[in-house]
DNA sequence: CTCCCTGCAAATGCTTTGCAACTAA
DNA sequence: TTAGTTGCAAAGCATTTGCAGGGAG
């Protein structure tokens, strides 16, 4: 009881700790958004995030949680991963890493970076250089 | 002159002989799709290759290339890719490989086998195995 | 008071689907 | 004949946008 609600102050504390680095003004859906992303390292879609806020007090609508999720995208705060056409995830580990996908479930797994390394690269094309390696290895049920 | 004319009857007879592995039946909006796809490795979008179907003799309607082109996706015969999330390419190179992705174009550019290994691959989840990996670098202009 | 934010509903854009006409074996 | 295909238009669905009302500083 008195952990937990150490626990919530803590992550309020922290939500609005990012929220300031990032230049975005500490609404209080922003807040609640911010806290239900930075609550652990998690993989959700927007509406996984719309349901969660309909179970907390405060409601939110449908637009404004696109629209904040565009702008914590931006802000790089969570990250976006298309993890198929008609579906995308918002992942709150900032930190490069790479990622497990259950075709099965539809779930996205992370992957430590320290666990996949590269032997290789290939060369690049002419005047560009790399902004960012994404990995996904696709798992199925072992027959 | 003679050259281009063997190369078209040789696309066609190829088309068809894949069509036919796949046991997809040969109509003249599959054999369209399937010349196009496979004139040479490429990476389109739907509405690419719809522009293609225009320019070319016979008319196909917009229902019929994604229905098609699902049907390729199903049988093995074309790769689709999500490479952002209101767009997807549909890839005529059935090995596997990997791909490069140029932030500032939108283009996917392939990377052969060859030219990228895995030192290390992380332990997988328990009662799965490996579909498949996909590695995207991501480019940018250098700077 | 002013600017930015929010929420609703309408719009957007890609993709899918229902259905009647069609086509090839 | 008969199952499989096509094309049109309408439907779906996740996401975006226009705009009026609202809130914080």
């Amino acid at each position: 009881m008195t952990n937990l609600a150490a626990t919530e102050v803590k992550l309020e504390t922290r939500a609005r700790g990012i929220l300031e680095q990032h230049h975005i003004r500490p609404t209080a859906q922003r807040m609640k958004l911010a806290e239900i992303l930075l609550a652990a390292p998690c993989h959700l879609t927007a509406e996984q995030i719309l349901i969660s806020l309909r179970e907390s007090s405060r409601k939110v609508s449908k637009a404004t949680v696109y629209n904040t999720l565009k702008l914590f995208v931006e802000q790089g705060l969570v990250r976006q991963i298309h993890c198929d056409g008609d579906r995308c995830v918002y992942d709150s580990r900032i930190a490069p890493h790479h990622h497990f996908q259950n075709l099965d479930t539809g779930e996205m797994i992370d992957i430590s970076p320290d666990d996949l390394a590269f032997e290789r690269l290939p060369p690049l094309p002419q005047g560009t250089e790399i902004a960012g390696v994404d990995v996904v290895i696709r798992l199925r049920r072992k027959a």
